[in-house]
DNA sequence: TGGAAAACTGACCGTTTGGTCAAAACGAAT
DNA sequence: ATTCGTTTTGACCAAACGGTCAGTTTTCCA
């Protein structure tokens, strides 16, 4: 049995079969959300039978939480790189810049927690309460204490990250709108995004 | 027959419950995704049965499609009471704050259009690249004119457009998200984020 | 108050879906 | 070549789903 893969050494089919049933996963949930999605699209594109794919994961559910779990890590990263010895308004522009590669780069990744958000976050919403909020606690206490050197404007911290966060993941979540409205080629947008979000933060922020 | 209700007058009962079916639908789809959401749960929401529910509508798609399109209306009206007189900074502004609103007030809403777009509205997106389009077109106009006339700063009109859109819906869509991380009651998040938001507009937008 | 239109219902249907299972095919080491 | 654990599969299942239909009940108004 291959799925209880709780500390168990794991093949090297196994690996590989993982892997790309978890590719073929990210790709239809972020299309079609978690109850858009069936276990034969994900099998299919992964190149398994249903049968097969159900050796390696419990569930419809597991592989979902599967992912949603390995992402969280990869999607907090930038947040992780701001340097308390930095510029400050240059740290918080460059996230900005981060996070922006980031809903370029990873739309998969980033419509997949939009959506499980929206619907309230069933599966992974504990994971949210706890190291999210941590690093967000953390991170807003940094940008206190800059403020309090008087090298940040006094914006509130939390609703500044809050921001940072619905600016950028926008142009992954809502690309159809947004292409929708400026029509033209998406990699026009994201060099305009980051030239617009860039200013509109520097401006905000600067004391 | 009640459904292909195109030109016909609607007795009173058909009024009645066309209301209660769209309201629990909006409730239902809101909360659950399109796909997510049965027929079953609408009409039990509705207080109906579900044949009685398919005698109003001929489908689960036409409730859904009736629900975006009367809604579209009601999400575009603050973008229509911009006026090209006022204070550029003002009416900017003044926009922020009433979408914000509408994130209080209408998050069902807010999030039916989210989960649609997200999937690629696949049934709505004939209107936003025409209705939507046209009106983020003129308001884009009307701020390159007060850009030109020196009362704005010079920042991209489109992007602004969307980064407005994206940090007032945020706190309807990502609502367990925000809850999560601030903890405290809901009505207090939306008076910070109507003072942040306004100040952080205000910093940007000033010439 | 009678009758026609409108509103409503239970029983039913075909399809899709997540998931199971016994058995077969495969692979690597002896 | 045999063995044993791993991997794969076709056939199958029960539940859930969107939707239909024949027939009953309610509503409205002449």
């Amino acid at each position: 049995m291959a799925r209880a893969a709780t500390t168990k050494q794991l093949t090297r089919i196994q690996r590989e079969k993982m892997r790309a049933i978890l590719a073929a996963a990210l790709d239809v949930f972020s299309k079609h959300g978690y109850r858009g999605s069936t276990l034969d699209q994900i099998a299919e594109a992964a190149g398994l039978s249903k049968p097969n794919l159900l050796y390696y994961f419990d569930s419809k559910e597991a592989i979902h939480r599967t992912l949603l779990h390995d992402l969280l890590d990869t999607w907090l990263d930038p947040l992780r790189h701001i340097d308390p010895q930095g510029d400050p308004v240059k740290e918080l522009t460059g996230y900005v810049v981060r996070k922006l590669e980031m809903s370029r780069d990873l739309p998969r990744e980033s419509r997949l927690f939009a959506n499980e958000v929206l619907q309230g976050a069933p599966r992974i919403g504990e994971e949210i309460e706890t190291d999210l909020k941590d690093l967000v606690d953390r991170t807003a206490a940094l940008i206190r204490r800059w403020q309090a050197a008087g090298k940040l404007a006094p914006l509130d911290p939390y609703h500044l990250i809050f921001s940072i966060w619905a600016t950028t993941q926008h142009y992954a979540d809502f690309e159809v709108q947004v292409g929708g409205i400026l029509g033209a080629s998406e990699d026009r947008h994201f060099g305009e995004a980051t030239a617009y979000l860039t200013e509109l933060y520097e401006r905000a922020l600067k004391p």
